[in-house]
DNA sequence: CTCAAAAGTTAGCCTTGGCTAAGAATAGTA
DNA sequence: TACTATTCTTAGCCAAGGCTAACTTTTGAG
């Protein structure tokens, strides 16, 4: 292994308070964080409109491209595209023409997502944030936690009540 | 306005339980949060490398591809590319088989970054996430949360501490 | 000083997720 | 019923950010 001796062994001690790398971050460990962070960036547009197509079903009784373009702010020939996708993953129906449904897989994706939604504006609220910045903010940060993380927040949240 | 009164106002109040969209949520918002979203996937890549860069030469004295590449968990083709469009945009200096530095203004992206990282780790210690997911789940939320966020974040931390 | 290994570069490919423009289907109104 | 406005679809474009493979430069060990 002729690369790996550079960035590990040459390594010394962190320089503390530089705010580089911590004493527990390996370059393999950090390679994987971003790896992660790469994956959840592919999947979280999935999930948004996965999410959005239940809220739209929940609100107005049928989710439209018209409607799903206008909450996403993109254009119709955009979720066309997407939608192809998203039933080539099994994650909608839709028929030429007709509005678009989600499949149970679908469903549940879209459940957790909201979950995942909630509990960080929640979070987010226990914390100070004013409730639209909470909303704001949650966009975005719902996609970009662990469960372990999202396990915390909910029970920081309920001791918060308590 | 054809388009906007089937989301506007046949929107009735919420149903609220369902989860779906909450009171101070119009279409035209959600559309920017989702919009700022995509912004911030866009600029999250670059200050990834740009705040590695950083760390790289406080660690190392210098920024080496290699290096990158092994942290990032890519390719070394994948971070030259990259590190041509940072040059562009005035973030790093650099010249053909040698090291990476920062311009100034990709210094103070760095430093921003990092504070931002560091806010957020010290967030997640905070509501009980422990140190190993804190870190893992930092990178990633680092780039969504607005100034306000972390403000929020910050003080709340402060207050904890004391 | 040589020369092989490591690092860097370049070219070319792929997928994603945006866009516009143009055409086809549907729906609502006269 | 006919016709127009809306919605949906399709085709083709683009940039980002990955990849592999092949090649060049630099480094460092003998």
């Amino acid at each position: 292994m002729t690369e790996s001796d550079r960035a590990d062994e040459e390594l010394t001690p962190p320089p503390e308070g530089t705010g580089a790398i911590s004493a527990h971050m390996t370059p393999d460990r950090q390679a994987s964080h971003f790896k992660r962070a790469r994956q959840a960036r592919e999947t979280e547009i999935v999930e948004d409109y996965v999410e959005l197509v239940a809220d739209l079903i929940d609100e107005q009784g049928e989710a439209r491209a018209v409607d799903i373009a206008k909450r996403l702010g993109v254009t119709g020939a955009t979720v066309n595209k997407m939608i192809a996708r998203l039933k080539q993953m099994d994650l909608v129906n839709a028929e030429p023409y007709r509005s678009v449904f989600l499949t149970e897989e679908g469903r549940k994706m879209a459940e957790a997502s909201r979950a995942r939604h909630h509990i960080v504006v929640a979070l987010l609220r226990a914390v100070g944030v004013d409730e639209a910045t909470a909303w704001a903010d949650a966009e975005g940060m719902e996609h970009r936690c662990s469960p372990e993380t999202l396990a915390a927040f909910a029970e920081f949240v309920k001791k918060q009540k308590a």
